[in-house]
DNA sequence: ATTTTTATACGAAAAAAATCGTATTTCATT
DNA sequence: AATGAAATACGATTTTTTTCGTATAAAAAT
């Protein structure tokens, strides 16, 4: 007997599908006008490009849609949180070999973050321990 | 008048050139085929494969390689942490709205760590925090 | 009702990336 | 010197991803 470890299936947006989930994450359904604009705010890319990426992504059921009258709004079916974790931990098995702090360590000597953010993190980072302790 | 940013060209490594990367950065300067048996233990890949791959990443002079006899031994040119920072960067400003500290979060609350770990981003966050106050 | 605008569908081309087969070179072994 | 083993070079194919043109449909505006 095979317990199928509720395994997510192969969750691998490529890049200009990326893109639009991220535009669908952030702004909610949209049409394929509305993602196509976001999108060329940062680059360009036409219409009709947009619309048979959502489509395929519709075939892939990374994304649902519902007619309103003429026109399609797209929803992203796969989940924000599932996926850019899913992410996260190839791009750190990939890259750290695996080490989660290694990265964060990286991150962290890079970039700036406000004070505020690092009391977040140092807060998550008790919080965590606390509970460890307690398991 | 522009000022140039140091910009330190488009660092974009492919897939399978990343692995490769790993193995170099991990290993040192190696051989084609000391790669490709690293790499085989992940997936299948042949040897021409990757002996191409290296072969066109030399050609972009993201490897440097010499002859030591028949055999070339070939020798990542891009820096590792630099090329890391801006993977980092670039994957946190798709997925996070360049928020580190959200990207930090989503992966803390993921991952485990040992306390250890934990403890050695605790202290790295006080350092930087305590630079940022004398600046 | 006709025209114009705005969607979708569809196919196909272009571009990028990955793969591998085969020929050739080069060294080592006999 | 001849054979075999191990490496590179090269070209070509395959696969994946991105892009967009054109045809068609449907609603809105005239």
């Amino acid at each position: 007997m095979e317990i199928h470890h509720n395994m997510p299936q192969k969750i691998k947006p490529t890049e200009a599908e990326l893109e639009i989930l991220q535009v669908l994450w952030t702004y909610g359904p949209s049409t394929v006008r509305f993602v196509n604009e976001k999108l060329k705010s940062d680059r360009n890319v036409g219409y009709t490009t947009t619309l048979k990426v959502m489509q395929i992504m519709f075939e892939k059921k990374m994304l649902s849609r519902n007619k309103e009258s003429r026109t399609h709004i797209y929803e992203a079916i796969v989940e924000e949180k599932e996926t850019k974790n899913h992410l996260i931990d190839k791009f750190i098995s990939n890259l750290f070999n695996g080490s989660t702090s290694s990265m964060i360590l990286q991150a962290l000597g890079n970039k700036k973050c406000s004070d505020k953010e690092l009391d977040e993190i140092k807060n998550l980072i008790d919080q965590i321990e606390k509970k460890d302790k307690n398991e």
